[in-house]
DNA sequence: GTCTATAGGTGGATAGAC
DNA sequence: GTCTATCCACCTATAGAC
């Protein structure tokens, strides 16, 4: 999840270099020119492939969300138990804090009343397919006791995405994966889960 | 600590319409002529009094910074348990949320790679004080046993600072506080607070 | 302290040649 | 598909009158 796969075509390209952007600045510090520069192109070109910022901001989202749901698919197909995944959720979250980068969708989250509203409407279907995903294995893992929490998966579920979303930003504030780590590590204690 | 107590003079006037602006669309998205218009003023007007964004934009968190630390000086001052000292910090950001702000210190979190770095300074120096106050109610219900928790206060403080923010964050996206009601209490009750 | 006026730069976006 | 050239709105910031 950290870097996009180096792509091949020219959309690929922008939406590699935009979407670093908006991870690391925010929606509404990166511009067209910005892309330009790096890819070696001008703003004009970038227009014939994305439209408007607002076209773009939104293929960033469905972008990240599949590549995302890909790795939660690649876990289930593991057959690795729920403290497992649970452990390579977190895992997803420190590739791209490893890269510099917070998660694309937190850093939309922040700046959610200054998005137009197809990417509001993207960016909550990041969260409720994270929620579904989180819920299955809290789920799983407590039929099969290899977890307990308090309280129905679903809150357990929003807890975790939050609260990872949050621990992120700030380690990126201190410039400091392990405090993201430290956090994560005790989160996941607090639902049984030992080492 | 939601909105500010309506000021006197016009400095205070325009952190006031700045930090709503803040607070709601991020450093980032709001400009002069925002709090111009909002206050009924020209923009050099402003300047007069904040000569640069950046340096508006330390002052906001100073002020921010300021009415947070008295707001958990009263708690200590009420001499309440640490049990309820935790459920009144909590209080905090719901107020803040119910005034449909983000917690400012969390915006900016977000937006840190972008921000001057006298306004990172001050940004560390809040979430610093967050810990340092946090450690100090954890250890005093750790030692009275009204709480118990696994590990090091340190990490449980950053635990709810972090987490409690990224809440925050996401029940904005959701413009749903009970979506954070139900996180924070679920994360105190992690903490060994029952209701 | 607040105004008008303006500078100098950047934002997203388009027209039209190649 | 990429370019040059350009539009217009907006940005932060300053000079100088009142």
């Amino acid at each position: 999840m950290g870097r996009p796969s180096t792509s091949q075509d020219t959309a690929g390209r922008i939406l590699d270099i935009a979407g670093q952007l908006l991870q690391t600045r925010g929606y509404n510090a990166f511009s067209y020119a910005d892309i330009a520069q790096s890819l070696h192109v001008t703003k004009a070109s970038l227009h014939y492939h994305f439209p408007t910022k607002a076209e773009l901001g939104k293929r960033l989202i469905e972008r990240y969300k599949y590549a995302f749901l890909e790795s939660l698919a690649e876990i289930d197909r593991s057959g690795a138990g729920a403290r497992e995944k649970l452990k390579h959720y977190v895992g997803l979250y420190v590739d791209v804090l490893r890269d510099d980068r917070m998660c694309l969708c937190g850093m939309l989250a922040a700046e959610c009343a200054t998005l137009p509203k197809p990417m509001k409407t993207e960016l909550k279907q990041f969260f409720d397919d994270n929620e579904r995903w989180l819920v299955a294995v809290l789920e799983q893992g407590r039929s099969d006791k290899t977890l307990r929490f308090n309280g129905a998966p679903r809150d357990v579920a929003r807890l975790l995405v939050g609260s990872l979303e949050g621990a992120m930003m700030l380690a990126r504030s201190y410039d400091d994966v392990t405090r993201f780590q430290a956090t994560a590590d005790h989160l996941l204690t607090g639902i049984g889960i030992g080492n």
